[in-house]
DNA sequence: CGTCTATTTGAATGTACTCAAAAGCGGTGG
DNA sequence: CCACCGCTTTTGAGTACATTCAAATAGACG
């Protein structure tokens, strides 16, 4: 199995010693997914947590006339997945796809809560992880209410430029909250200056 | 020092024995607000983690229109403050204000290290605050994105029935995302039907 | 090469904003 | 006690940013 990415992540924060990174592995499932794949169904509880080992999935919402709406790309060594569903057992109102070839690590519920009391040191690890994620969470927050379409467009290029690559306009523009025609229209804006 | 908020939700989470809840207590600075005071300046790195124990803050960024956008109301329980600024030791670029006369719990960072080092125990009560943040935060962006000006100010309302008490309309509206005067003419809308 | 989907383009429309002015509301001092 | 001040909320007219819808064009894949 490779989990090169999830535990380049890991030793960043904390450092496991044998044991543990040999319990760590036990648990883990590895999979592989074609593009286009999902994991797991809308609607159901969500068993797993996902690392992203390789490639690039995108966690998404789809509203009730059937538009999508991008909460998250993830590539190498993110987490990604329904978070709610997964802590609180609600049913899952995300899917999650591969939009490239990708090799992804799953921790199901029960091991990850088994992980967490054996080796509390855990604890520290996905403590930071999410305390990052939320600062990155507030910071989207924010510029969505402070920055237009075309600015929040232009941070979005300049922050991940190698998403361009994986991610079709359409996914780039629902996860700015605008239309793929409005971003269209931005762009040729862009390239006209 | 009035810790009972914050106990009661680490309590939620994790069981302190006495030296633990002793040690917090040791490093907790009890603070009480004014109406309309701050906490620490714009611009400086953060040196505190805040904890609501009674009234009302909001903490939000100023952007260079000097326009105010609201990041969020914390009332008792809560955890408030600049987290990147905190964690990170960027210069803060949010101001935390009372919203009512208040009081407050700070804990310093060196003193949170600390506290994480001494007692592992603390890694797993974050970690899980963390995490629902998180969550709620995933929720928000979502809401910002697949709903319109409206639907988020219904959805506040029946969420956050309380806080129309202390909070003045133009403020929901930076939170929602969207200027006082057209805020005032949703609820007007309201009114008729 | 043909089919399917993504992107672009343009016209009409709608949601939310700006600006300006009026009305409401709370506190303070004469 | 009420008159005035400062700030918030309301109202309306005009405008801008972004959407919708429809059609054309471009790209990807078998």
């Amino acid at each position: 199995m490779d989990a090169f990415h999830l535990l380049k992540s890991i030793s960043k924060h904390i450092t496991l010693d044998a044991e543990e990174e040999k319990y760590l592995k036990s648990i883990l499932l590895p999979m592989t997914m074609k593009q286009n794949e999902f994991i797991e169904n809308t609607n159901e509880v969500t068993r797993y947590f996902i690392n992203v080992n390789e490639g690039c999935l995108m966690t998404y919402y789809t509203d009730k006339e059937a538009n999508d709406h991008v909460l998250q790309f993830a590539t190498a060594g993110w987490w990604t997945g329904d978070l709610n569903s997964f802590t609180n057992g609600a049913p899952s109102i995300y899917s999650t796809k591969a939009l490239t070839d990708s090799k992804v690590l799953l921790i199901p519920k029960i091991q990850m809560d088994e992980l967490l009391k054996r080796f509390p040191k855990f604890e520290k690890y996905f403590r930071i992880i999410f305390q990052n994620s939320l600062i990155t969470h507030q910071q989207r927050i924010l510029r969505n209410l402070s920055m237009s379409a075309e600015e929040r467009y232009q941070y979005f290029l300049q922050k991940y430029p190698t998403l361009e690559q994986f991610v079709p306009q359409k996914h780039i523009a629902s996860y700015l909250g605008i239309t793929p025609e409005f971003l269209s229209k931005i762009r040729r804006k862009m390239m006209e200056k």
